[in-house]
DNA sequence: TTATTACTTAAAGTTAACTCTAAGTCAAGC
DNA sequence: GCTTGACTTAGAGTTAACTTTAAGTAATAA
C-alpha cells in the first residue's frame, strides 16, 4: 500500500509539518503509524482523515470537539447515531453562518453604492439629506 | 439629541460593556463624548459607526484594519477612494467565504447521507463495497 | 566522510479578541 | 449620611490554533 511523508501530505493539503504534527499531538490522528526511525507513515486512510478535518475545521468547528468525532471513528458502529447527529448539527452550523454572510454582504453592497454616489459627487455631503431618520435602536440593517 | 449609556448600547448588540470599553481602548469609536462624571455617552451617530463595525467584523475584518477606516472616516471626502476600495475588497472576501461555505456543505451533506445509510442497514460496513478508489491526492472533494 | 536536509521531541511564544480583576469614583434611593 | 450599583481605569489573564525554538537523530548527496 502506498504510503506518503508529513512533508507530502502537508503540501498537499497547503499546510506545514509543524501543523499535521500539532494535530497528531492534539489527538486527531490516532491511526498513523510509524516507520523503524520513528517517523510518521500516512497511509491513504489518513488522508481521507484529513479531509473530513478540513471539512470540519471549515464548518467552524473547534479541534477539540473535532476530537470526538474522530474517536467516535475508532470505536465503531456504537457511535454511528452520535456522528450523524453531529453532522446534521455541522449542516444547521454552515446553513446559519451562510445566513449571517448574505446579511453582511447587503450592508458591504448598499455601502460599495454609498461611496460610488459619494465619489461622483465629490464629497460625502451627498448623502446628508437621503438619510432616513428613525430611532437609531431600531433601524438596525444586520 | 437622545443619548445611551455603554450599558443600553451594549444590550442592543448583545455584547457587554466591557466589550464596548475594549473597541473604545483600541481606537474605534473616537467620536464618543463623556459626562461631567467621565462616563461614555453614545451618540446616535455613536450607535450608526457600531453596526458599520459589526459589519466589517461580521465580515471577516480584523479590529486593528477597521480602525483604520474609523481613521479614514474622520478624516472626510479625502478618503472617500480608499473607503470604496475597502468595501469592494470586503465585497470579493465575503463571497469566497461563501464560496468556501458552500464546498464545506457539500461534504456535510454527503456525510449526513453517509450516516443515514450505515444507521439504516446497522453498520459502517455498507459503505466498504461503494468506496470508489482513486488516488487519494487527487480525490480531494473540498 | 562530511554536509545538508528532513525528520523527531517537548515546551515556550504568538496573535486576536476579548474577559476579568483590582481599586477606586459617582449618583440615586432609603 | 450611607449603601448599592453602575461606572471608571490600568493591566493581567484566557482561549484557540497555531508557530517557533532548541536540541537532537536519521537518511541522502557530493
Amino acid at each position: 500500500m502506498k504510503t506518503y511523508s508529513i512533508t507530502e501530505v502537508a503540501e498537499y493539503f497547503n499546510m506545514t509539518p509543524h501543523t499535521l504534527r500539532y494535530y497528531d499531538k492534539e489527538g486527531l490522528m490516532p491511526s498513523i503509524e510509524r516507520s523503524s526511525g520513528g517517523k510518521r507513515v500516512f497511509k491513504e486512510s489518513d488522508i481521507e482523515a484529513l479531509k473530513v478535518i478540513e471539512c470540519l475545521k471549515s464548518s467552524g468547528m473547534p479541534i477539540k470537539e473535532i476530537k470526538h468525532f474522530i474517536e467516535w471513528c475508532s470505536e465503531g458502529d456504537s457511535t454511528l447515531q452520535q456522528r450523524y447527529d453531529m453532522f446534521l448539527e455541522r449542516k444547521a452550523s454552515v446553513e446559519a453562518q451562510m445566513e449571517e454572510l448574505k446579511r453582511t454582504m447587503e450592508v458591504i453592497e448598499y455601502k460599495c453604492l454609498y461611496y460610488q454616489t459619494a465619489l461622483d459627487s465629490g464629497t460625502e455631503a451627498v448623502h446628508k439629506n437621503t438619510k432616513i431618520k428613525i430611532h437609531p435602536l431600531t433601524n438596525l440593517y444586520k
